[in-house]
DNA sequence: ATACTTTTGTTGCTTTTGCAACATGTATTT
DNA sequence: AAATACATGTTGCAAAAGCAACAAAAGTAT
């Protein structure tokens, strides 16, 4: 139903006909975007993947979210007077569309440009599948202990790879910065699932993005 | 811009002359709907309020999220393949819009009737609501001890009520579920902010739904 | 008023997690 | 090839959180 094919590349060959839209290119490791209170920021990220990356007030680093292909992210969606920082930085050279959110008829052409009449068509699908995703990561935030947190995002990547072997999308230390764990005490509750026959892993050379592979043995 | 205010009654006067879509009310404490794979349902709260709930597979129980008015809820936005079972359980007493999301042209009708016409025109605004308040969610779950959730969660009310006084919407067992800590230990953690001078709590006779007032002295 | 249920409040003990430090291994740069 | 930076892997110890059990208070039902 929220079928990913049907906007797959919708927003991909957009032309910047419409002055309050723009399409910019981050390379791998670059900065694409700080949430500023009150610039009701909102952008599509049309290729490549990126973190929301928190640090609180104490310097605590956490990733909030991983955005992939099609994924909605901006200041617009989130809540202001946090006291926290929060950027997003390009995991892999991105492509992404920035404009500003007022509400869903901002386009002052007569009649609306093409982007912002495909992205009225398209916002509920765009908002339905990061709902959905939001959702996701509360599911796994709310797991009771390191290792249910582990087992529970593999099973997520694994389901959506359809195959118990998959490649994770962060460095191990990113992924405790993902999961809101000590890397040390993760590290530590991997070598038990390695010892229990859970998982798997092989290093891949040269890998950009990812480290690991995981043959995960779920029940 | 994302003014409660714009949808506060919109929805309220609604009949139903579209089959697909029906109201019901819900008694305090009676079971709203359970989150059931491929059914596609949404709902809106018409008035009251309600916690999302989970049990895991081991029987933990969880409380995802606290509805209110105008929240929307339903299976359609929660990830599939969980393994958990999800309900809503009314707090107060409630009433609920409920149905079956395919996509926004879903009504049969030519026109459209009524309520679809409101519906398509309020859901951006109903969305980026839900999903501020799933942000503030992982917010608070991404905090690294009980005291910061704590802190955390009551710097919410706080500020939502523009108040240093407030009610929490939540019986302390309940709270400790809404945080996903132990209750024993978010006691203590209580007391020890009681102590440092963080909070003063006042217990209310005869609230149904919330049995304490904290006057949270934030720095 | 009494019995019963639920919620609050507390504590001792155990388990889990976090912290700090360091060794090793792998990429990247010069 | 050497130097540097970063990621993985491991450990001892300390701190935090969870568990279990129970008492007291408040709310509800009879």
């Amino acid at each position: 139903m929220l079928n990913d094919v049907e906007i797959s590349n919708f927003f991909e060959n957009f032309n910047s006909s419409c002055s309050k839209v723009s399409k910019h290119s981050f390379s791998k490791g670059s900065l694409i975007t700080t949430y500023i209170e009150k610039r009701n920021q909102m952008c599509i990220l049309l290729s490549g993947s990126a973190n929301l990356i928190r640090y609180d007030f104490n310097g605590n680093k956490t990733i909030i979210g991983d955005l992939n292909k099609n994924d909605i992210f901006g200041e617009v969606l989130y809540p202001t007077n946090t006291n926290n920082e929060l950027f997003v930085e390009a995991k892999e050279d991105c492509e992404v569309l920035s404009f500003i959110y007022d509400n869903l008829v901002n386009c002052r052409d007569i009649p609306k440009c093409k982007f912002h009449r495909e992205f009225e068509e398209k916002f509920p699908i765009l908002m339905m599948n990061n709902t959905i995703n939001l959702n996701t990561r509360i599911e796994l935030l709310t797991k009771k202990n390191i290792r249910d947190k582990l087992l529970g995002y593999f099973n997520i990547l694994s389901t959506r790879k359809l195959s118990k072997t998959f490649m994770l999308p962060f460095t191990l230390t990113d992924l405790a910065y993902y999961l809101n764990v000590d890397r040390s005490a993760m590290m530590r509750e991997l070598s038990h699932l390695k010892e229990e026959g859970f998982i798997q892993k092989k290093r891949k050379k040269n890998n950009p993005t990812c480290c690991l592979i995981c043959r995960v043995i779920f029940n």
